[in-house]
DNA sequence: AAGATAGTCGTTTTT
DNA sequence: CGACTATCTT
């Protein structure tokens, strides 16, 4: 094929990022700069220039999103599906290679993968198990606890207790942790990644044939990558391997979840003779955009240093508008959306981003008040829902009886009359026989010592159970879910839930059904359902309910990474919330909000809106904040602040006494008053009537503000 | 075993 | 304030 297709389209730093042959090149991609472009020409330039084997090239990414993507654009670009080449996620590909080589693993073959539900549960079991209080030792900071240190690669015998009682106990409840999961067969997220790294050192055998084998490993979104990525992928990549990493310094949003933004100057420390290339033209923002979003990133110290630029136009300054409350920061909002539907954009070209999921309350509002079609990003998954996993469970128990979290997930579910006193009973005896639930069951059947009633309830559930493993040796997949759904009774039982959620169960119950009639298995029909299970653990299913209304896309900012608009609102620019309060007091973790800025603002093409609140109902409190500092780090070239209404020519002196009972609030403009946060301050102007009277006040600390009479408690001086 | 009630807690989220 | 949970009540 001819080189210049790969090459052609490409600008220089980019060209130099796909034909690098040094054995690792670091490629420091900024937002809007072409990097997915970048990965997938350069895979095209191994394949067809250097004439790499497909099966010898690996590119993990973080989401299965991004590996769908990454799959359909090579597809695109070489008009053929490369065979052997592996794409996925981190966890996918661990995954992948756990079954491969489950002995060496020391994996029972058919371990399943739990999710953070599923861990949280068991967690929660453990804790009672071992009789903590949960108020000193709360499942959820267990939870963080165990993963922290897997990320880490650390398992419970590795921690240090420093000889602190506390951490000491920690630390039982983590190896208890491993034990329960050992037990059932079961492993979390971060088990994929830790076993698979265990996986290299422990069998250089293996380690030797994937070494030997992909001579060309590509990862993108290289600043998400946490410890025991990093540390798996370098094992892989051993001495001789080449390596391409892709990220952006001044996008890692993730640290708090345990991805190493320092993985990124380790890289070139670790592979000496790193290229580093800096892809720096921009292809998606206007040049205003952009010197904002250089001017904001510019004041975290210790970046590795890049500067969008691009050669298009300066483009629409950016808005910044004070709305006096959320109500009506949503209601400006929602007029400039309006505007700009009328000006021939879509909806779906213009997007609100907020720094946490509460502000979209008062959004959705507003958008369903003025009837504008909305859709909202994140949430929950599919395979996370209560209905979806009860569902889920059953057919995990129908591929593998000792599944424990299943089994605790449906033993009761719909009840069927087996109590907590029960259930205790079997967990006593799979902890005291080592084995699992299913095992303690018939175990206490044949002793007997159980109530007669409850063995009948038990046997009941397990012949279920048994039937639909009958039933998945010879159904269809789709066929096997609706008999589960039958058998179990679980569409009745979820279906009489009160108003409106037991239709929605219903029907999410059956677009189950329909994901696994639309399911494709790699394999042959005998490994269909195993695989089908893989996917609901790993993969977050199609949210596509809606997609195709033209409908303003509403998400946080984190969500909102490695997308694109033409119309950006991002709402809520304020101190306290962005920068979040939380950190807003360590340096670090201030530096990754403002990353998060960054990338909020560079997901605008052509017009960005930045909105806050003077005054915030927050927590059931009203609170006050100022302007978000990254707000002032933005030159004042690129804004333009939108003056609220006509408020602008009144004379303000002490002597104008507007009559204060036209307004209800008691006030004069011109007045001095206090407030007992911002100060002393003047009356500068007065709208509205009753408890919606607002009041603009321009304090002497703290500048102008719009408040509300009725909550500003101004008091006359 | 469902319904009421008190109590808690409150960024960001993928796998 | 309000969503969620754990515990108590019938």
């Amino acid at each position: 094929m001819d080189v210049s297709r790969i090459l052609d389209s490409l600008n220089s730093a980019q060209r130099e990022a796909v034909s690098c042959d040094k054995k690792s090149v670091l490629v420091l991609a900024g937002a809007g700069s072409g990097k997915t472009r970048v990965l997938v020409h350069r895979i095209a330039w191994l394949l067809q220039v250097q004439g790499v084997s497909p099966s010898a090239i690996m590119s993990v990414t973080f989401t299965n999103k991004a590996a769908k993507e990454m799959r359909s654009r090579i597809g695109e670009l070489l008009q053929i599906t490369p065979q052997g080449m592996w794409v996925g996620t981190f966890h996918g590909i661990a995954h992948r290679l756990l079954k491969a080589h489950w002995q060496d693993a020391g994996l029972p073959e058919n371990f399943q993968i739990i999710d953070s539900d599923d861990q949280l549960r068991m967690v929660k079991r453990l804790l009672k198990e071992h009789e903590l209080d949960e108020t000193r030792f709360s499942p959820k900071s267990i939870q963080w606890y165990i993963n922290g240190h897997k990320d880490e690669g650390r398992r419970a015998k590795h921690v240090d207790h420093h000889d602190d009682p506390y951490e000491k106990t920690l630390i039982q409840v983590y190896l208890a942790y491993e034990a329960a999961c050992e037990r059932s067969g079961q492993v979390d997220f971060g088990e994929l990644l830790l076993r698979a790294h265990e996986l290299w050192l422990n069998k250089p055998t293996v380690l030797n044939h994937y070494q030997q084998r992909f001579k060309y490993l590509l990862v993108d979104e290289f600043q998400d990558t946490n410890t025991i990525q990093y540390a798996w992928l370098r094992v892989l990549a051993g001495n001789n391997n080449t390596i391409t990493a892709v990220g952006d310094d001044d996008q890692s949003i993730y640290g708090w979840r345990g991805a190493k933004i320092e993985n990124i100057q380790q890289f070139s420390e670790d592979f000496p003779g790193t290229e580093t290339v800096k892809l720096e033209q921009n292809y998606r923002s206007t040049s205003c955009i952009l010197d904002a979003a250089n001017a904001v990133i510019a004041n975290n110290p210790s970046r590795l240093g890049k500067e969008l630029w691009t050669d298009g136009e300066a483009g629409e300054p950016i808005s910044l508008y004070a709305g006096f409350n959320e109500q009506d920061e949503a209601r400006y909002i929602v007029e400039r959306i309006e505007d700009h539907v009328s000006d021939h954009l879509l909806r779906s070209e213009q997007a609100i981003l907020y720094r946490s999921n509460a502000q979209s309350r008062v959004l959705e509002e507003e958008l369903i008040r003025t009837g504008i079609p909305y859709r909202i990003y994140g949430g929950q998954r599919f395979y996370d829902r209560l209905e979806i996993k009860n569902a889920v469970a059953y057919l995990r128990l129908s591929y593998g009886r000792d599944d424990d979290a299943a089994f605790e997930r449906v033993i009761n579910t719909p009840t069927r009359g087996i109590g907590n006193k029960t259930v205790e009973a079997l967990r006593l005896r799979a902890r005291e026989s080592n084995t699992s639930l299913w095992r303690a069951s018939e175990q206490l059947i044949a002793d007997g010592s159980l109530t007669k009633r409850a063995i009948t309830a038990l046997q009941n559930f397990m012949t279920l159970i048994n039937d639909c493993g009958e039933a998945s040796k010879t159904l269809s997949l789709e066929d096997l879910a609706s008999f589960v759904l039958e058998a179990s009774d679980l569409m009745a039982f979820h279906g009489k839930e009160t108003g409106e959620k037991g239709q929605a169960r219903i029907e999410n119950l059956q677009e189950l059904v329909n994901a696994t009639r639309q399911f494709e298995p790699e394999g042959d029909d005998s490994t269909a359902l195993r695989e089908f299970l893989d996917t609901a653990a790993l993969d977050a299913g199609e949210q596509q309910a809606d997609e195709y209304t033209d409908a303003v896309q509403l998400m946080t900012l984190h969500s909102a990474k490695g997308l694109e608009f033409p119309v950006v609102y991002l709402a809520g620019i304020e101190e306290n919330l962005f920068p979040h309060k939380m950190s807003i007091e360590e340096p670090g973790r201030l530096e990754e909000e403002r990353r998060l800025c960054y990338v909020g603002i560079t997901r605008a093409m052509k017009y960005l809106y930045l909105t806050y609140a003077e005054t915030r109902r927050w927590y059931g409190q009203e609170s006050y904040n100022a302007v978000s500092r990254f707000v002032r780090e933005i030159p004042d070239t690129c804004i333009q602040e939108v003056r609220v209404k006509a408020n602008i020519s009144r004379p303000v002196s002490a002597g104008m006494s507007y009559a204060s009972s036209d307004h209800d609030t008691g006030l004069i403009l011109g007045q001095r008053v206090m407030h007992n946060i911002f100060g002393e301050g003047v009356v500068l102007n007065i709208e509205g009537q009753g408890s919606n009277a607002r009041v603009q006040v321009n304090f002497d600390q703290e500048g102008s503000k719009w408040l509300v009479a009725a909550y500003a408690n101004l008091e006359s001086i």
